[in-house]
DNA sequence: ATTGCTTGATTACACTTGTAATTCAGTGTA
DNA sequence: TACACTGAATTACAAGTGTAATCAAGCAAT
């Protein structure tokens, strides 16, 4: 898989978080989240580099283009998450989890969903 | 903090492993793990621009050099793994370990340790 | 029909990164 | 003492990245 870097991904985020989306709209979008300024410019390279990476595509709508991802937010995000992981965790999760409780960054929903993840696994490794 | 490249990172790790080490050493040791083959003037290049970036320092032992490690593993992987699930899951790390237990990547020790876990967040949290 | 605006295409440019080669300065050896 | 060797310092160079400006083509209004 090519690599999407750290700005491709920004746009790339925005694309799975609801897609097809003009260039305009996908501009509009980063400049609201955030406070950082986005400029038209740059971002339509960022869309141009993206195509050309086959990880979005897009389709003619007239005058203007509508993207929408081709490489999936799950299989992306499956990927990175693991390269990570195996580079600073030896490949194991729950370093990462740790470290995430002890700066108090786990919420109750990650509890509660940890406990059924757990219990999944359980039932499957009786 | 500075970015670490993907290779600087793999010099990184094994000054983690163990330090001081000399270029030498660093060399060896990279060229052990994996398969692939390092060149030693790319590590040299690689030793001199962390230490620019003041990732790593070295203290002079006669002719060559004693490198260690400046950030440390734990500071630097809480930092990266933060903003890998801020970027990706919103912020929250059930997701990211959901999908390690769906791909069939949760180690026997993983779910003990997210046990353990858990168990001492619900004290803290009662 | 001409002018200007909008939108994608092309070009720009400095900085980083991957991957080395070349140069320089001690050190050990013939 | 002159030479080869070894490490670090400097230089090289193409590809990728962040950030945009310029060019070109179609549509909208005068």
């Amino acid at each position: 898989m090519t690599d999407i870097s750290k700005t491709e991904l920004e746009v790339m985020r925005v694309l799975w978080s609801c897609s097809p989306l003009t260039a305009k709209q996908i501009i509009d979008e980063l400049n609201l989240a955030g406070d950082k300024r986005w400029h038209d410019k740059t971002v339509k390279t960022l869309l141009t580099r993206l195509v050309k990476k086959q990880a979005i595509d897009f389709e003619k709508q007239q005058r203007s283009y509508l993207y929408s991802p081709l490489i999936e937010h799950q299989v992306y995000s499956e990927q990175a998450s693991k390269s990570l992981i195996e580079r600073l965790f030896s490949g194991r999760v729950s370093p990462l989890v740790a470290t995430f409780a002890k700066n108090k960054k786990l919420a109750k929903e990650d509890v509660s969903e940890l406990k059924k993840i757990i219990e999944q696994w359980e039932q499957e490794h009786d």
